[in-house]
DNA sequence: CAAAATACGTAACATAAGATACAGCGCCCC
DNA sequence: GGGGCGCTGTATCTTATGTTACGTATTTTG
């Protein structure tokens, strides 16, 4: 079976003329780049004319250049988003267990490297700046997320509220939210309409949004400020939220270090509260 | 020093307005892939017009759109050929992000190699039993985890409680409790006290408890029939709990694969019923 | 060795892509 | 509340990209 272009190529490259041989060689050598080229610059490469490269994806079954270049695109995503394939682990984990880790180490690496530490600083001093109210809410699966955000972020500030319950109770709760407030939203695969309306709502009142969302971005993003886009997909039924997951506690760290001076204090009227 | 566009762009996203600023997230949602399309395209999925994305570009210093895609496929290239320096993000390796990003990851790698398959599968056995009730609690901080858990679980199969509320509401549901049923507990540092009386009484009724925990493992394990212990130490003021989260992901997975044939038609006439 | 078939490139064409001008709108500041 | 500034989208235009037609060169075969 052939699954790439690399080796549906390799496969046919022997029943190819000269030129178009050349066309095949070069992209090979440096796949897949010179195929997202332009056809102009694609023939230069290879030294040949432009109907020989148009020629020769013809040669492969694709209808046009355009359909060419949209299947290496696509292939290109999925070995980007799926790194897996490029740590060919040798048995060195051969339990039933490590696809699951694997997947999630690799998610959790994909993540945070389209996370800057300028970003996460950016969001860490949004939350930190003690101006306006922090509200945090979840979908179906990620509220207990922005439960345990929550929990972290009231010990160390005030007036840090998790929205629970049903709909009609944090609507409600928009009354209380203006341009100085914060709203951290956490929203995956499906996204819930009901989160979408309550941030279009706030996003009108001048809350900032700050999204937690997955790679496909929720259509809150429209709204929000700042946007963390995690890695979900595991080889389970379900997706995995623990790339977002590490994202808050990364978050709560950093907001935790910068309120370190007043943070220190309330954390100790807190204990003698006990 | 700047030497990524991706860089670029989250250093100076901040300064954009809204519409470039989608534009920014979407592409680095996922990076390059989108920055590679046609314009026309990648301001479908920003969910903007064109000229905000020429608009874009030439606000990160590019002339034209072909100019900024070929920086991108420079960038490209450079990344596929030395697999090696994807991971180490020169500008982030200084950054606070990663010691606690290097942190988790061994966390998890620790946490899962002292964990077999055999265990892991004995538990996820006893979670799709379905003879009894399943339960599940945490603590302050991981009660979260709990819930997360459950939210999950309820899903695939009936009788799933979580117990939130007060010590007093959950304590009265020790009488429906019995030796079929199964309680979930998550309990790190600091051990709570309740947890601990709550958990004895339920062992006394005979029911199994599961306790996801610390390596330090709280005194609930001693009632316990299966003992979870992760590793929480992170370069933080908190302990982290994403060990225990991607097991409990783990487990989650691992049920819903046993409870396939039963789950499956239960999924479908939850569905039915929206 | 000759004739035919195939391959290749030049040049003209059509189309789709990127760029620009302009008007409407919202937002902020005074 | 009013004036100004800046951002955004629609519509238009221009460029350059992909495509095709055709003639020449090259190879293959009888």
């Amino acid at each position: 079976m052939i699954s790439s272009i690399a080796e549906l190529i390799s496969d046919r490259i022997g029943a190819m003329p000269a030129g178009e041989r050349r066309a095949a060689q070069t992209l090979i050598a440096n796949y897949p780049l010179t195929g997202l080229k332009t056809v102009a610059e694609f023939s230069a490469a290879a030294g040949v004319s432009s109907p020989t490269i148009l020629r020769f994806v013809a040669r492969l079954g694709f209808q046009n250049y355009p359909e060419f270049q949209s299947a290496l695109q696509d292939e290109l995503a999925a070995q980007l988003q799926s790194p897996a394939s490029r740590t060919l682990n040798p048995g060195s984990t051969g339990g039933a267990v490590s696809p699951m880790l694997e997947a999630t180490l690799d998610n959790l690496r994909e993540t945070f490297r389209h996370l800057t530490d300028k970003q996460l600083a950016d969001i860490a001093a949004r939350l930190a700046e003690r101006r306006g109210k922090t509200f945090l809410i979840g979908g179906r699966f990620t509220d207990p997320l922005a439960r345990y955000m929550a929990a972290h972020l009231a010990i160390i500030q005030p007036d840090v509220y998790h929205l629970a319950g049903q709909e009609s109770i944090w609507r409600d709760r928009l009354i209380d939210m203006g341009k100085r407030d914060v709203l951290v939203i956490f929203d995956i695969r499906r996204y819930q309409e009901s989160l979408v309306r309550f941030a279009e709502k706030a996003h009108q009142r001048g809350v900032q949004i700050i999204l937690f969302t997955d790679q496909w971005l929720s259509p809150i993003a429209r709204f929000a400020r700042h946007v963390i886009a995690g890695r979900t997909a595991v080889p389970s039924a379900w997706d995995s939220s623990a790339a977002l997951f590490v994202v808050a506690e990364t978050l709560i760290g950093a907001v935790t270090r910068q309120l370190e001076a007043a943070g220190a204090k309330r954390i100790r009227d807190l204990e003698s509260l006990r």
